[in-house]
DNA sequence: TGGCATTTACATTCATGTATGTATGCGTGT
DNA sequence: ACACGCATACATACATGAATGTAAATGCCA
């Protein structure tokens, strides 16, 4: 039963890339094929090629549904929400990224993104991170950079091992919650040793 | 030229693991077939599936060249070697992992399972990452609560608190490494983090 | 009625597994 | 010592299934 209007149209769509988040995180991408997907939805794959040029297609479209952390993090730190100084502006925005993270849709599709695929086509997922993991790096360095000028960073601390411990703790605490999201809080747990070793590390007055 | 002795029989096997793990390291493990492999070895599938019973087979093999970093830490530990106090072991274990990880074999087997394969028939690495990160963390936290209660740990940390801040930031720095292993040296960077972080934990005398 | 959304049908490609072919090393008997 | 026979270490050929992309058919809203 074809043509719905344009609004079911746009749900279906909405529906397949929904079911593409489920195959692909329980079977892993390369193992699912689009006829799983379609059949997962309730559709064929003929609705599948009318919404999407191929899985590759499909599987980015996935992708702009959800925000990168790090680039969460390096927006929010650009934007210097509620700072009281380069520090917590950092512990701010890596506490925010965990929120994010924690969102359903988030969790899936970061999990598939680290998780369940290696390439898909002929742009992988590695070298995505690869650029924003650079980027997010140059960001903290940045601000950590400006702490120790302030002089609120310690002493035995420079900034560029701050940066690698910070930004370390975090790919660690996202690649093992994701893993297994149900085996500690990443918000609580992954926060409060965020908050320890922003305590550490801040020159006490 | 079919049949040479069996020490040469042996040498094939050994190249036909080699080229698994360039191609898989090139490609990903999915897009690879065993004919890639075999062409790349200067073989045919024939000898692939003479040495081996499938897919799966070939990649468990090639596992088993290597060590996990992981589990390398788990031994490390329980083994004590040239202890100083539970604190020194825990760094010192870690350091010899990282070590280990850098060798061109350690790494490129590392890679490939960490950044270039999703599941390989019905034996996933994210399953025995778990499990294995949860053996280690467990004895991390052990050695932990030993050296809390030697009093080497100071008031603001808890075991577990230290056990979590170690454990993601090892899983961070082998995964950020492992993506770009000529960004940094994770002997020298990253074992500098590392000693910062028992630094800022161990209680001042 | 015409174009949009979706299904169905079909051709092609590709990896896998297996079956078979084959030449060689190696043990055995004498 | 030497020929014989067999198991070994591969290569080749083939059958199968699965996934992909595309083209044609179909129904429905506007």
């Amino acid at each position: 039963m074809p043509r719905r209007t344009k609004a079911e149209a746009e749900a279906t769509r909405e529906a397949l890339l929904d079911a593409a988040e489920d195959v692909f995180l329980e079977k892993g991408v390369s193992r699912t094929s689009l006829e799983h997907i379609a059949r997962h939805a309730g559709m064929t794959r003929g609705a599948v090629y009318w919404h999407f040029k191929n899985k590759a297609d499909l599987f980015h479209a996935m992708l702009d549904r959800v925000k990168m952390p790090l680039q969460q993090i390096i927006d929010d730190i650009t934007a210097e929400r509620q700072a009281t100084g380069p520090l917590d502006t950092l512990r701010l925005a890596t506490l925010h990224a965990f929120e994010m993270l924690e969102r359903p849709r988030s969790c899936r599709v970061h999990t598939i993104l680290m998780h369940r695929c290696e390439f898909i086509s002929d742009i992988n997922p590695v070298e995505l991170q690869n650029r924003l993991a650079s980027d997010c790096r140059e960001v903290v360095r940045r601000c950590f950079q400006q702490a120790h000028d302030e002089g609120l960073l310690i002493d035995e601390i420079a900034p560029d091992v701050a940066t690698l411990m910070l930004h370390s703790m975090i790919g660690g605490l996202v690649h093992d919650w994701l893993r297994a999201p149900d085996s500690f809080s990443l918000r609580e747990s992954g926060g409060e040793a965020i908050d320890r070793l922003f305590h550490l590390i801040t020159r006490r007055a």
